[in-house]
DNA sequence: CATCATGATACGAAATTCGAAATTTTCGCA
DNA sequence: TGCGAAAATTTCGAATTTCGTATCATGATG
């Protein structure tokens, strides 16, 4: 499957974490079963009880994981979501604008990208005025964009963080 | 007289949800917290810790509810990531290959869009070589695929996951 | 080499979950 | 309206898990 670096004691130094491939591990068991005892993980692992409770209360306090229930239903219908690939403008940096972009909860994704475009963000909401209010207040009223290109999505095929995550089962 | 849509004797009675509201009411907490204790449940719901035990084990087993970890990728594994905007090869649907490429586990996101891609899609990974073999046997090895935008990630400013109800918070 | 910091472990106490039986509620039906 | 069966909820002691905290191991630093 795929590479499995046990001890690579190398520029692995997260964030906040040493022994990243430990993390890696929990989460993957997390992800199966996010109410999984932590003594069961420590088994699996073979590491103390502590040890996965630690780890887990800090990936969850860093925003790194996140464990949470899905009802089908819900999950499925957030649709109006579009993609908007970003130029800055001149003199701005994309930090500036993602900077700024942050604070909007609808935007729940803003990545630093190389080529054609500067932010490649996405845009999630559950009413169709949220595109259009986002383009005026959060694009057009701003001058530090140059250019945005809005993809509204049409359909989703996969999510990881969505369900359809029941794989390997 | 009650129009609560309380207890619908239809088809919905055999599987298990009786008063669909306590249903409601325990799935909203634990998509809060998937960790929250049955027994904490119970108590702000003012019932008892076996009714919350039933449910929620009645619920996951018909699969209408799930408990899952969530990590984000990139904050997790020192990863390259990569966005990619697809165009499809002619006489080809933009479902098709999101068919193919869905397979891939480092393809955690596909998106079906309007405007100057027909697709656009995400690629993470825990080497370097991924984006190379990436493009190599799923790219360019592929007729399907008319252009692709390759825009490498520079850095993550947010990262949201997408489940409606955290844009409640 | 001592010290400090960080993470892992150990362990008893508190809390939670579990299994199963008892109780209550629901609902069809005469 | 009342009865009985089925379903749902509650109860409760035991098993398990989680939690708080002290201790240990490992490096980095001066």
């Amino acid at each position: 499957m795929s590479v499995k670096k046990q001890s690579n004691a190398r520029a692995t130094q997260s964030i906040r974490s040493p022994n990243d491939d430990l993390n890696q591990q929990i989460i993957r068991l997390l992800q199966q079963d996010g109410r999984m005892a932590f003594s069961e993980i420590a088994q699996q692992l073979d590491v103390s009880e502590g040890t996965i409770r630690n780890r887990v209360s800090g990936l969850r306090d860093n925003n790194m994981l996140r464990i949470v229930a899905m009802s089908d239903p819900v999950a499925t219908e957030y649709t109006t979501d579009a993609m908007i690939g970003l130029n800055v403008a001149t003199g701005v940096t994309p930090r500036q604008v993602a900077e700024r972009l942050e604070k909007n909860p609808r935007v729940v994704f803003i990545l630093w990208v190389a080529g054609r475009y500067d932010l490649i963000i996405e845009l999630v909401s559950d009413d169709d005025d949220a595109l259009k209010d986002f383009l005026e207040f959060d694009i057009h009223a701003s001058d530090d964009i140059a250019n945005a290109d809005v993809m509204p999505g049409l359909k989703n095929f996969k999510n990881q963080f969505l369900l359809k995550q029941s794989l390997q089962e």
